[in-house]
DNA sequence: ATGGTGGGGCTCCCA
């Protein structure tokens, strides 16, 4: 089974290059993130007829996440618990069925700039949330991942200029230490099982040639549970896609589970 | 220190 993560950074400007990805990964399941779009306007059809059923949870003009599966979907849900007036569409869950069940989680994380003020104030609580949805999941003891656009720059050599990023709500250390106190659930970030060290991005602003300088940041992770780590097989970052055309600023990352 | 780019949708917000 191959799962990816993309932060597709709008639909309608995205389809092709997001057609043209899709047809050269082949992935059973794509986590989209920032579709940018209301459920109703979003091409659903073109997706159905590559053969996806197609799960979108959005929102006018900004955020919004969705599932692309190849494979059957069942009990999908929208929304982090625990905020009942958040209005933002940054969290969509399914178990998708293969030879085993795995339950995903497609997550838009709050960028939380600027800093200090109210945006950083929503990131943080919203990671308390994420902290709690990942506890009541481990209780469960099924296999389940946890992808997308985490908005968090782990630790320094995930950045090609950390010092650049020193005091953005992206590498702070509330919000490293927010990020941390996830994984030490018990959480496997998958992409370090295999790269460790630094250079390896999944971001590069469209602004001051970053992409051309290789100055990125490594934002989107795949963090996997005791059981799901288990059947862990390959973790990938597709990078060539930021060069192509018409890109998004993010590019897809995958993995591939022995499920 | 500034401005650099891009998407959404409508004149400015968000990243």
């Amino acid at each position: 089974m191959k799962i990816a993560c993309f932060n597709i950074n709008g639909i309608k400007a995205r389809i092709g290059a997001l057609s043209d990805w899709l047809e050269e990964a082949d992935p059973d399941v794509a986590l989209l993130q920032e579709i940018k779009s209301i459920d109703e306007n979003f091409p659903r059809s073109h997706f159905e007829d590559m053969g996806y059923t197609v799960e979108t949870h959005g929102q006018k003009s900004f955020n919004g996440v969705a599932i692309l599966s190849k494979l059957p979907l069942e009990d999908v849900t929208f929304g982090l618990p625990g905020d009942d007036v958040d209005e933002q569409a940054r969290w969509i869950e399914a178990t998708v069925v293969d030879k085993r069940a795995v339950r995903v989680c497609g997550l838009y994380l709050p960028n939380g700039n600027p800093v200090p003020g109210p945006k950083y104030d929503y990131k943080l609580a919203w990671m308390e949330r994420l902290y709690a949805r990942a506890q009541e999941l481990l209780h469960s003891e099924e296999p389940f991942l946890m992808a997308g656009d985490y908005n968090v720059i782990p630790q320094d050599e995930d950045a090609a200029r950390p010092e650049a990023w020193e005091k953005d709500a992206l590498a702070l250390p509330d919000s490293r230490a927010a990020y941390r106190r996830i994984v030490n659930l018990g959480l496997t970030d998958a992409f370090r099982t295999v790269e460790p060290g630094s250079g390896h991005y999944t971001f590069w602003d469209y602004q001051a040639g970053a992409w051309n300088r290789n100055d990125g940041i490594r934002i989107d992770h795949f963090l996997l549970s005791p059981q799901c780590a288990d059947l862990l097989l390959e973790c990938r970052i597709d990078k060539e896609v930021r060069g192509q055309e018409k890109p998004s600023d993010h590019v897809p990352v995958w993995v591939r589970l022995n499920a």
